[in-house]
DNA sequence: ATAAACCGTAGTCTATAGTCTATAGTCAAG
DNA sequence: CTTGACTATAGACTATAGACTACGGTTTAT
């Protein structure tokens, strides 16, 4: 499919994906025709970024996502450890609370001196 | 005081407090020396930049302390209402929380599902 | 046939808070 | 008198995740 319809599928900006494709975060991207630059971007990649847009959620930065494609790519056959990523990352959100609660204790003893 | 040692006072990099400088967070700087173009920083300083460092432990960004500062240096006689800023910077930070609070949730619950 | 919609590349811009580099002049110690 | 430390200015670079622009070519609908 084309950009376009990419775009509507996932309801992500053409700009985005171009961002994305740049990153190296798609595949079975191929120029199929000798008329014209236009791309073909293959089905997978409709599931890619709703995972990108999934996992973001959970504030991972595009370049952690990157890596989790990229492990996948290198052994398409084994399951990546999504438990494991999830729960580091889990760490990293307790420790951001952990500072936040901290910063907001501080606030309250400020304004109640 | 030459920037050296302001810098060494505040435990602040030179590089860092030129920006400031730029960014108009500094005052009472003067080039005192006809033979050079070194600046002399204002004994005040000090204070503005350790007051900068202090209100950026509580998330203030740059442009918000420049804001205080501005108000003073408006009003250099009425008292600056210091608890009204940071009781505002208290909601967002409990809004931060919150949205954190959400996100572990979700995590949590995708580990264990 | 022409306009609208689409596609490609490349580059700039946003916010944030600095850091680093280059260039050039100055000061103090040996 | 030279070396090292210090100073000034300006501009480029870092990370992050896009948005937006310009420019030129293509496709589709009227």
């Amino acid at each position: 499919m084309k950009i376009g319809e990419l775009s509507r599928r996932t309801s992500v900006s053409r700009d985005t994906i171009r961002l994305y494709e740049r990153l190296g975060m798609l595949n079975e991207i191929s120029r199929p025709f000798e008329w014209n630059t236009y791309k073909d971007y293959g089905e997978a990649n409709v599931k890619r970024i709703r995972c990108i847009k999934y996992m973001q959620r959970f504030s991972f930065k595009l370049k952690e996502i990157k890596e989790v494609f990229d492990a996948k790519d290198a052994n398409p056959n084994q399951c990546v450890d999504k438990s494991n990523i999830f729960k580091s990352k889990l760490q990293v959100i307790e420790q951001e609370i952990g500072e936040l609660n901290k910063t907001r204790d501080a606030l309250i003893d400020i304004i109640n001196h």
